[in-house]
DNA sequence: CGGACAAGCTGA
DNA sequence: CAGCTTGTCCGG
């Protein structure tokens, strides 16, 4: 090594190893020629080892006495310096580590070299057809100029309340036109990578530059183009980003569940903010959130009543008890879709997987109840050890209360998931079929997954009523009441399954499934009504403005049919008057009065190591207005008047190498 | 993260 | 006291 400070350059490097939040001083190899810089992509040597990392720092002064060691390999261009500078304050803001969103930041394979910059909009295409059209728009080609998007990038951070089954291209297109310009970028972002795909063929259509991520990344880094992703897009390059647009900011998909549990449109927000650019976002229901963050911009009275669905209200407080979820309403509509030719589906949402989640004896009326635990017994298929085969699985969710959210039917059919254990202490015996079948059925405890046959445990009965089903037994009754095939969709179930039915049923997955439906029925919405989360109303709003949109608004003539015993809940009328400011005002006050977020900042603090940390958080707290509750089922809250005051402890406090979860944003409190 | 090394437990 | 496990520290 030469004597230093004579040329010889100096770069700071961040491992691509999770654990490793250091950051370590090496040296450029004199003979380089590749460009290094803040975000460049390299290989150094870590101790013993050889790692991937970033640069993240240039020019620093080394401490003293450590001699430096050379950078091994260029690794290919990465994210730029505000995306490096993006990461850190990220890692703050939901307590993880820059390292992850500078991999989420970086292109899947080395970019040696950039393409050139975009060209600006050329003619759009006339072959339009090929996009598909849904939602149905008019020919792309035809004036965009938009004066919501005028007004919304105007407000510079503006909420654009866009019905559901409204058109989204035309305001992308009029924000379009007024950010885009030579050189720059303009960033668009859809929750759903299909729907980010969709919309990159639509406007590459209508003429403009596209560049979509992830394939997309060196063309997006080139400048001058529109940069269309989901939600690691929110970290894709965007070289001079003269705009944001987020589609559906209210979407559940833009945080993920792993921890750090950043949020893709708050990212994107901030990024815009950093940069001087105008943020707009859309939704068709608007979270307290989204509205605490930007400025309300709506369409007409008219226009909005249009793009939701007609709504009936089935009050199952009049229906007659033992037709159960099949009310008068709900057989009428399946009826006419048994009957109907062709076109789009009837689909029925019933967001509880497995046959029957809650039985009863005939005989002596006793509820299925765990022997050991108490919990409730669920019907379930009695399945070969360890099969991989999806089935219907009522066995899902170890204590995850009523495993209503879509989460809760993740354990569908997984191998390693409680399935009923035959060689447990009462299993059904030994010859099983190699098939999964559903007889004989056995019952398995949703709480602590012990099971045993289908008995009664008072009386013996082999007779039990179902108090509660769940889809695969409604399917079955369905089917016996429509006399066509009826598909089941859940989140395990094949892509594309259920195509070519007249009725589908399923959980909440099979709104994200299907691309259209003639009628969309929700079985039980009380349900998504009552859900044990915060926010199960702003949730339940978004999943009849999906359903409005699957059956294309009024203007598609679709319907959407809510069974329910709370017909007057907010929730309802707000779709039911196509005007979500009705739980909007309902929900700011409510979450006010709780003290949730927006009001507060909150971060749930759970596993094996947390009880010491938190514990040392406590110790902290008391003067930054911290508050730390619980524990609950191995879980703490932290609360506190902003993320600044919440992140903050949180950054500062030395976290343990394992054993913590730091769920900041959290979906449930 | 993964290797190095130190401190603790076990068994002959 | 060797041999192994478990824990803590460090890397430029």
């Amino acid at each position: 090594m030469p004597p230093d400070r004579s040329g010889v350059r100096v770069v700071r490097v961040l491992a691509d190893l999770p654990a490793v939040g250091k950051t370590f001083d090496y040296s450029v190899p004199p003979g380089w020629s590749h460009p290094v810089g803040v975000g460049t992509r390299v290989r150094v040597a870590l101790g013993p080892r050889r790692v991937a990392g970033w640069v993240v720092e240039e020019g620093a002064t080394p401490p003293p006495g450590v001699e430096l060691r050379p950078l091994l390999a260029w690794r290919g261009h990465g994210p730029s310096p505000e995306i490096v500078s993006l990461a850190r304050w990220a890692a703050w803001r939901w307590a993880g580590r820059p390292a992850h969103f500078l991999a989420t930041a970086s292109p899947e394979t080395v970019v040696r070299e950039l393409p050139a910059p975009g060209e600006g909009r050329r003619q759009p295409d006339r072959a339009e057809g090929r996009f598909g059209a849904l939602p149905p728009g008019r020919a792309s080609g035809a004036r965009a100029s938009s004066p919501l998007a005028a007004e919304a990038v105007g407000a510079g951070r503006a909420v654009v309340q866009l019905p559901p089954a409204a058109d989204l291209l035309p305001l992308v297109e009029g924000v379009l036109e007024a950010c885009l310009r030579p050189g720059r970028s303009v960033l668009v972002l859809s929750p759903s990578v299909p729907g980010a795909a969709h919309l990159a063929g639509r406007l590459s259509g209508a003429g403009w530059p596209v560049a979509l991520l992830p394939g997309g990344w060196a063309a997006a880094a080139a400048g001058g183009r529109v940069v269309v992703g989901s939600r690691a897009g929110a970290w894709g390059p965007a070289p001079g980003l003269a705009g944001v647009v987020v589609l559906d900011a209210h979407d559940q998909a833009w945080q993920g569940e792993a921890a750090p549990t950043w949020v893709g449109w708050v990212v994107a927000a901030e990024r815009a903010r950093r940069a001087g650019a105008p943020c707009v976002v859309t939704s068709p229901c608007p979270t307290v959130e989204l509205h605490a963050w930007g400025r309300l911009v709506r369409v007409s009275r008219s226009s909005e009543r249009r793009g939701w669905a007609v709504l009936d209200v089935v009050d199952r407080r009049k229906e007659d008890p033992r037709a159960g979820l099949f009310t008068e309403p709900l057989v009428r509509l399946v009826r006419r879709a048994a009957d109907g030719e062709g076109g789009p589906p009837l689909v029925c949402v019933l967001n509880r997987t497995g046959r029957a989640r809650l039985l009863a004896c005939t005989g002596c009326g006793e509820l299925a109840r765990c022997e050991t635990c108490g919990g409730a017994m669920a019907e379930a298929p009695i399945l070969p050890p360890s099969s991989p085969t999806v089935a219907a699985g009522g066995a899902g969710g170890g204590g995850a209360g009523d495993g209503v959210s879509p989460e809760g039917a993740a354990g569908d059919g997984r191998p390693g998931d409680p399935v009923p254990p035959e060689s447990g202490r009462c299993g059904p015996g030994p010859s099983l079929p190699s098939r999964p079948i559903r007889v004989p059925s056995g019952l398995v405890c949703r709480r602590c997954g012990s099971g045993r046959p289908a008995l009664c445990a008072s009386c013996g009965s082999t007779r039990l009523k179902v108090l509660r089903m769940g889809v695969s037994r409604l399917r079955e009754d369905l089917e016996a009441l429509a006399q066509v095939p009826v598909a089941e969709v859940t989140r395990g179930s094949p892509p594309g399954w259920g195509t070519g039915h007249r009725l589908v049923i399923g959980t909440e997955a099979v709104l994200h499934r299907l691309g259209r439906a003639s009628a969309v029925a929700f079985l039980d919405f009380d349900q998504e009504l009552l859900g044990p989360r915060f926010r199960a109303g702003e949730e339940a709003l978004a999943r009849l403005a999906r359903a409005a949109r699957l059956v294309g608004g009024r203007d598609g003539g679709g319907r959407v049919l809510v069974q329910t015993r709370l017909p007057h809940h907010e929730v309802v009328q707000a779709a039911l008057h196509a005007d979500p400011s009705l739980l909007a005002e309902v929900e700011a006050k409510g979450r006010k009065a709780l003290r949730l977020p927006p009001e507060t900042a909150l971060a749930v603090v759970s596993g094996a190591a947390a009880e010491a940390w938190v514990a040392a958080l406590r110790e902290a707290a008391g003067s930054a207005g911290l508050e730390v509750l619980g524990p609950s089922e191995g879980r703490w809250l932290v609360r506190a008047p902003d993320h600044r005051a919440l992140c903050d402890p949180l950054a500062s406090l030395p976290r343990p190498r394992q054993g913590l979860r730091i769920e900041v944003d959290p979906w449930r409190a």
